[in-house]
DNA sequence: ACTTTGACTGTAGCATAGGA
DNA sequence: TCCTATGCTACAGTCAAAGT
């Protein structure tokens, strides 16, 4: 019992977990693709520390963190620069989105600054960290970070997740160089498309499996990396995959350019993309099936090309008229995903409501 | 030697009490 | 009645013990 978590969960609920759990058929890997962020320790000076080095520096100095001020004022040289990260927090990752650009940075040194000697080409960075070295307690001081991380996970396209959520499961997907602290976990995968992945992660179906399943601190979802790795994750076919992706452009477009600040219309159908993915047979027998539609929505909005392959015009036309056509009370997918609780009492009720 | 995670600390924001 | 002080809570961020 020592390791394991202990749940309470209600008899109808469990039957429900069940059927989620029958379903997975994907596991991620649990060293390769998924991490935790880094462990600065030390990144801006503190009370306790600016006490030990005699009030000499004010408190909220960066230390392996630097504000664009503090990087600018360092008088970098071009191999200087290199170690320096762009660093990121909640301020800029959201739900499903990801805001490029950062007011942070991190000097990203790895286990090999133990060494003294390996600071020697970074002068400007030495002279800034020497100041600090009493308050420093990496393990690889007085250079290196306590631990950076395999640095293969900050790059490119990935999924972040936040560790302690308030009010919902939070994964945001990046395709920038995204460096994070520990508040974060990191998910880096090419067995599965990660747009789709991010959808399905931040999903009522997820969250309801996570709520019961995974690990609660009050009402706040705790997703560790345990957690995560527990997931039940579905992997459709490709078309299917990329059909979620294509959804979830929409969120990522219209979030970034503050198009449509709310995109909770696009995340309540996929929300419901997901639910007729894990119980197909019983939403088709109940009429409330509605994977084909947002098919042939977005066959015809987007007449069978990628998002990605349109023009800032078209795709804002895009989520227009896909916005139009899922907001209408009297279009199909409207009704039948107002309907969910009544027709099913006993599997997408408990989810929603639960 | 490195990773995970429970528990701790700090703090913003709100509510309430008390004083002018 | 209004303002200020104080307390409380929820959340965010930190750290080091325990685990691998």
């Amino acid at each position: 019992m020592l390791n394991n978590r202990i749940s309470f969960v209600k008899a109808d609920s469990e039957q429900v977990l069940d059927v989620i759990i029958a379903k997975s058929n994907f596991t991620l890997y649990k060293t390769k693709e998924v991490a935790t962020g880094i462990d600065v320790h030390q990144d801006f000076l503190n009370k306790k520390g600016a006490t030990k080095l005699s009030n000499q520096i004010p408190i909220g100095a960066g230390i392996f963190n630097l504000s664009n001020e503090e990087k600018d004022n360092l008088d970098l040289t071009e191999k200087e620069t290199e170690l320096i990260k762009p660093f990121y927090s909640t301020n800029q990752l959201t739900r499903y989105f990801g805001n490029s650009i950062n007011d942070t940075w991190v000097i990203y040194t790895d286990s090999s600054f133990k060494n003294p000697l390996t600071i020697k080409p970074y002068p400007n960075i030495k002279r800034h960290l020497d100041r600090f070295s009493n308050v420093i307690t990496s393990d690889n001081k007085p250079y290196g970070l306590h631990r950076a991380r395999n640095e293969y996970f900050f790059k490119g396209e990935k999924i972040i997740s936040l560790r302690k959520c308030p009010q919902r499961p939070t994964f945001t997907f990046t395709d920038f160089d995204c460096y994070v602290s520990q508040t974060f976990f990191i998910i880096k995968t090419n067995r599965i498309n990660q747009k789709y992945l991010t959808a399905l992660f931040n999903s009522e179906l997820i969250a309801f499996w996570l709520r019961n399943k995974g690990k609660m601190q009050g009402k706040a979802y705790q997703v560790d990396k345990g957690p995560i790795l527990e997931i039940p994750i579905y992997k459709p076919d490709n078309h299917l995959q990329l059909l979620f992706s294509n959804v979830v452009d929409c969120i990522l477009f219209a979030k970034e350019t503050n198009l449509e600040k709310d995109t909770k219309n696009f995340e309540s159908v996929i929300d419901c993309m997901v639910f007729n993915l894990y119980v197909p047979d019983h939403m088709k027998k109940r009429k409330i099936d509605i994977l084909q539609f947002v098919e042939k929505d977005i066959e015809e909005v987007m007449q069978g090309k990628e998002f990605e392959t349109l023009t800032d015009t078209q795709k804002e036309q895009v989520i227009t008229e896909l916005h139009n056509r899922w907001s209408d009370p009297d279009s199909e997918i409207v009704k039948r995903m107002n309907s969910f609780s009544e027709k099913s009492p006993e599997i997408l009720k408990p989810i929603i409501e639960g």
